[in-house]
DNA sequence: ATTGTGGCCTGCCCGC
DNA sequence: TGCGGGCAGGCCACAA
């Protein structure tokens, strides 16, 4: 599903469309429409524009305009099921839980640019959304340049579980349910784990394999692809040790842990 | 304010 | 072979 990897992927192929005047944005199902702006502004506050910079927050995606929307910012957020393509390449060759399928029907947003190519935003299940302006303040420190002491004041003084915390994309943004099991993992931690409750080391731990996990995912290219997914099945079994991997939900999510070697 | 829960959304897989 | 229930989870509205 898209996490930071992922959409750091569609941000670099995003980057190809920089530049390239909008002739108009069209809106597959006026559902995927999110935030304050009606379908109808959508439009035409696309329409002629051309865009500056590709950015990316957590796992929002804004497109910064220039020209007619100098000063307003493009959205696109993915849930888990979206992709992105550009001039019919797509920004991820895989994308687990969602279809592979070449389904037009499925284009629930599409930005034609004036030289005939388009960026177009493919969701299944429609999770995901397009939002003018989105409000980026109320996102957390993004996961992939989080200091230590970022990280440590998104986690201290809540007796939530740490794995819902690192989920809590006010409080952390990029992290979602595949990389936080892989994370935690690495980290020897319970998911369930009182979030006050880490100490120091293991909050240095934790920075440590946040950083190099998503390092790893960036370059294998997707966050199905940590070394815990393969067995993060039923019956899985822990990569490390050898022992059955628990299965429970913490924080409303599917959760896998090794219990011989996290704690 | 913080935290938990349910709903949205729909393709896919499994068992009957 | 078709059918239906359960599952997947990012995000948001809502309740306590």
């Amino acid at each position: 599903m898209p996490e930071l990897p992922e959409i750091e992927a569609y941000r670099r192929l995003a980057e190809g469309a920089l530049g390239r005047p909008v002739e108009r944005a069209v809106i597959g199902d006026r559902r995927f429409v999110r935030g304050q702006s009606s379908p109808r502004h959508l439009r035409a506050a696309l329409k002629g524009v051309t865009f500056s910079a590709a950015r990316r927050h957590g796992k929002l995606l804004v497109l910064d305009m220039a020209g007619p929307g100098q000063g307003l910012h493009l959205g696109l957020r993915f849930g888990m099921t979206g992709s992105l393509l550009l001039d019919g390449r797509a920004g991820v060759e895989h994308l687990v839980y969602a279809s592979e399928r070449d389904e037009p029907a499925w284009d629930r947003f599409t930005l034609r640019f004036t030289d005939g190519g388009r960026l177009v935003v493919r969701d299944p299940r429609m999770l995901g959304g397009v939002e003018l302006d989105p409000d980026e303040s109320v996102l957390g420190p993004d996961a992939l340049t989080v200091t230590p002491a970022q990280l440590r004041r998104a986690l201290e003084h809540s007796d939530v579980a740490v794995k819902t915390r690192l989920m809590d994309q006010h409080r952390l943004a990029g992290v979602g349910n595949l990389i936080a099991d892989e994370v935690l993992w690495r980290s020897s931690l319970d998911p369930r784990r009182r979030s006050s409750s880490l100490t120091p080391a293991e909050h240095r731990r934790l920075h440590h394999h946040l950083q190099v996990t998503l390092h790893d995912m960036l370059q294998r290219g997707g966050s199905h692809l940590g070394d815990l997914m393969p067995e993060r099945v039923p019956g899985g079994r822990c990569p490390r040790d050898g022992t059955e991997l628990v299965r429970s939900t913490v924080g409303g999510r599917t959760s896998y842990w090794c219990p011989a070697h996290q704690h």
